[in-house]
DNA sequence: GGATGTGAAGTCGTTCACAGCT
DNA sequence: AGCTGTGAACGACTTCACATCC
């Protein structure tokens, strides 16, 4: 909307766009501040920034990419679907010559890859935020611990194991398996529903 | 636990290990029909032959991945993870041959993937049941038309794109970017919470 | 007039607590 | 005695509806 040049935004048509309620949209951002005009709305650059500040996307989220297989590959050229905030400023392997061949030959220059036992000490230099585990899941819950040393505060977990952190760390699981279940269950109960439900 | 021989289960038990309240696990499991025992609790065989009839896991799901690049590929090996339900029966790209040496280079063995245009034919053939969409966005839309006319019911959308499909199918989608904005919200509003919400 | 912010009402899901079965 | 299944109590979230302000 900002970028079509839209002044202001009503909870009735972002209710609209998201498939609520407008008076959800309304208590939401009530539960924050006061962003709304009476009788106007919402002003959309200010809601914009605000959202961003509560969301926590104001600021740059630096992230490194533990295991570069095929997974960590792609999540190495995914970068280019990620927000603007959000940056890969290194990738670690246990064989980085190796990774770095099959890496090389697909990107067409020489790619930085770093054994992983320099965590600790890239952390700190390249301030890294979050750590995207992308290993084989015998080796997350270690990779895991690597980074909690390393004072890496969040952990987005693509291997398919549970890993538990230390209160004050985060860890949020991506296994794409449940949402597969998910998807199969409403396949096998037949309703024909289209929707996308949690 | 019916691999550690384990015969029955109480719903005290099943909460504690999910974390959740008792209650809510008889409720739940209620719903579906009465499958526990008054002062036994529920057979750990029984409960989990019901569970996978439930979810839909007792059938086998054929699946195919679309767009065989990092992610595409990423999938492919990963079905070592996959339940045994679950089996990967075709690989789509709309261009076999580059992928095909990349592919065989790594797996060792020549790889086959099909040109996009035969997904009708084999969609047929193989039966498959279900598409994994791993193009650029841009192509999401239209391989997910593709998938549609070729009867395939179910949708797992990889891609960062917006897909909507003819009711009687099924999307759902797999923006682990989403999860990644979540993360970053917890870390930014420093709640110290390590806990993995929904 | 028109849209927000918000108490009040309503709805939905969770937990309690116990009757009833093994 | 023990544990399920479930009505009733409870709590949380959603929606209504309107006073309030632009």
């Amino acid at each position: 909307m900002d970028e079509k040049g839209e002044k202001t935004v009503s909870s009735a048509l972002l209710a609209k766009i998201c498939g609520r309620n407008a008076a959800q949209i309304r208590k939401d951002l009530a539960y924050f501040g006061e962003f709304g005009f009476r009788g106007v709305g919402y002003s959309v650059k200010d809601l914009l920034n605000n959202i961003k500040k509560i969301l926590g996307s104001n600021k740059e989220w630096r992230m490194a990419v533990i295991g570069v297989g095929n997974l960590g590959s792609a999540l190495l050229s995914y970068k280019d679907f990620l927000k603007q905030n959000y940056k890969i400023v290194a990738a670690f392997d246990i064989d980085p010559p190796k990774v770095i061949g099959r890496l090389s030959e697909k990107l067409g220059k020489p790619a930085e890859v770093l054994h992983i036992s320099r965590v600790n000490e890239v952390a700190k230099e390249r301030k890294i935020d979050i750590g995207l585990i992308a290993t084989p899941p015998s080796e997350a819950q270690g990779v895991a611990n690597l980074l909690v040393e390393a004072g890496i505060r969040g952990i987005l977990n693509f291997a398919p194991a549970q890993i538990t952190v230390p209160i004050g760390f985060v860890v949020k699981d991506v296994f794409f398996t449940t949402i597969l279940d998910n998807l199969v269950y409403l396949l096998s109960t037949e309703t024909g529903d289209s929707s996308d439900r949690k």
